[in-house]
This record gives structure tokens, sequence and C-alpha cells, in this order.
DNA sequence: CGGCTTTGACCGGCGC
DNA sequence: GCGCCGGTCAAAGCCG
């Protein structure tokens, strides 16, 4: 089966996509270039990413300069991580947890949390309407999403920990629709639906909305509740096959559930030493001011590379090594 | 006991 | 204005 990629992006922020996708991150590819692709354990959703973001690049930045420098390695690259990775048949993807960070606080400033999940964060947006926050996280959820299509295998590289809120049928669809949101931090914003696919039920169609407000779990706190989540995978793997459904209440049935829940945080210790050192290193630099988030960033933007500044403290370094090659 | 899933109810957007 | 539909809430119950 052919790749398939659907990226739905009504009102896209391409300068966030843009800031997100170019974010450098040199400790990550270092594990990269010191561990052979194939070590890895299906990547995480941002790691992916980071791989799979280069075609969305638009604006000038520094990165145009070592873009031309890197394309050589794009297509090595991408065949060696995508061999090792087959589960993941198609994704678009928009930001990374880099520029997600601000935006989230952003978001956070104009939305009213609700007192018992979502503890407010920012004193600030006690008088605003909760009416119309939930009015613009929903509209704001129904333009950012990023979609993946993955084998049912592939549900479970994403390593983010979900807690599953919903479950609605979906009309035209004889599978229903599984909402996610994540639980590694209250108050984060990250929404997943996940779905199979009408046309082919070995696919599953995951849409990922908002963006994560804190840097990946540890293996510990992501791993939370994945035995029952593994338990429910297995036990709810059958699809509901029922396309009329009974138009009972709210066009719900009881006992409709048909899909198993996919988020199963099964991470290998390279891709959780990975992932952690990919959050360290996006902390420090952030603190050291050398990934800027806004219209006067200044950041290198590396797209499908992440290098170790203790390979290459320099840019010299790093061109140097990749003139090498 | 904390965190999870389940599921009926509610709400807002949108098309007619 | 109305009804459909998708997304979310929240109470209840389950599980380790």
């Amino acid at each position: 089966m052919s790749s398939e990629s659907v990226c739905m992006e009504e009102s896209w922020d391409l300068q966030a996509v843009v800031r997100s996708g170019c974010s450098t991150n040199y400790q990550e590819f270092s594990n990269i270039m010191n561990n052979p692709p194939s070590l890895f354990a299906p990547l995480s959703f941002d790691q992916h990413e980071l791989l799979n973001s280069q075609e969305t690049y638009e604006t000038p930045t520094d990165f145009d300069e070592l873009d031309g420098l890197y394309r050589p390695f794009y297509p090595v690259l991408h065949q060696t991580l995508n061999s090792s990775q087959n589960n993941i048949l198609g994704t678009c993807t928009n930001t990374t947890s880099m520029s997600v960070r601000k935006e989230v606080k952003e978001r956070q400033k104009v939305q009213k949390k609700k007192p018992l999940s979502e503890p407010a964060t920012c004193p600030n947006s006690s008088n605003i309407d909760a009416t119309s926050a939930t009015k613009s996280k929903r509209r704001e959820n129904q333009h950012k999403r990023v979609v993946q299509h993955v084998k049912e295998d592939g549900l479970s590289s994403d390593m983010w920990a979900w807690r599953k809120y919903g479950q609605k049928p979906i009309k035209g669809s004889p599978y229903p629709r599984s909402y996610y949101r994540c639980s590694s931090l209250k108050g984060c914003l990250a929404r997943k639906q996940v779905e199979r696919s009408s046309t082919d039920p070995s696919i599953f169609i995951i849409t990922y909305t908002a963006e994560h407000s804190h840097a990946h779990p540890t293996r510990r706190s992501s791993l939370a509740g994945s035995t029952r989540i593994k338990r429910d995978a297995i036990k709810g793997t059958t699809p509901n096959i029922e396309p009329n459904m009974p138009t009972i209440k709210d066009q719900r049935s009881p006992n409709f559930d048909g899909l198993i829940s996919p988020t199963t945080p099964s991470m290998t210790s390279t891709e959780d030493e990975l992932v952690q050192n990919l959050s360290i290193k996006n902390e420090e630099l952030l603190d050291q001011g050398q990934i800027l988030e806004g219209n006067e960033s200044k950041e290198i933007s590396v797209p499908d590379l992440v290098f170790s500044d203790d390979l290459f403290p320099t840019l010299e370094d790093l061109e140097g090594f990749l003139l090498d090659h």
C-alpha cells in the first residue's frame, strides 16, 4: 500500500510551521549518527515531525544556508528511518514541542481553565468568558491538525501518555472515533483522535490537534496507565461494523466499543534516552536563548538532522563535517 | 487511591 | 430557526 499523507490545515500558521520544523537539536542528531536508525524503536511524534518537516519550509532563514549542505543527507536518512518505522504510513506535521511551548503559553493566556481538570495557570485569564474560551479552543483545534495514517502496529509509535475522554460514532464510517487528551500534564491542550479507516480497516487514522505544552514525559510518567491501555488494546480489537447505528440518543449506542485503545507507550531505552536528551537539550537551548521564537528568530535551522554540540561546537565545525561528507 | 475507560448529556458550528 | 453532527464534559465504575 502506498503511503498516504493528509495534511489538514485550514488556517495554518506557516511561520510556526517553519520555525518549529527548523529547530536545531544537536543532541538528537548525535544520537542518530551514533546509533544506526535501525536501532530505534518507533520514533516519537515529535521526532517523526523532525524527520518529515522539511517540505514545509518556506521562509528563508539561516537554515537555508545550511539547507543546501544538508540536502544530500535527506534521502539517506529518510530511507533508513522510514525503513525502521514502516508502520507509519504517512504523516503531515506542523509543529514540534519547541515552538509549541510559546504558542501554548499564549493560548493559555486567553483560555479560562476549568477549575477541576485544568487548573488556571494564568491569573489574567480569570475574567475571560468561559464560553468564548471554549469556542476559541474548539475553533483552534479544528484548524490545527496533524493526521497520520498508521497500521495497527504503528499505534504504539506514539509515546505520549493519552487519556481517553470520549468516543463517538462518525457518520459514514462503521468505526467510532476515540478522543484522547494528553495526560502527562494537566492543562496540556494536546488532543488526539483515533479512528479506523473505513476504506482500509487495517489502517488507523490518528489526528493530533493542538500541541503539547511540555516536553516529552519521562518513561515513568509516559507509561502511566500503559498496562491498562495495552489490555484495552487487546480486548477491544473488534471493530464496530454496524453501519447503521440505532439512533437512541445523540446517536450513541450502549456497548459501542469498537476501537482499540491506541496508546501503547512502548519506548525502548534507546528511544527513551534520545527523547530525554532531546527535551533536556531543548530546554537548555531555550534557556540560553539559542532558540528564539518569534519573527526575529535567529535560530539555526536544521530540518531533518539534529546535531550534537559536543561534536560540532560551532557552525564551522558542523559545516566542515558536512562538507567532508 | 490515583488514573483510567465508559458513556449519557451537553454544547457549538454549520448547512439548509 | 432548526436539526444534524462532531467534540467535550463529567459522573460512575474499574483496575493495579
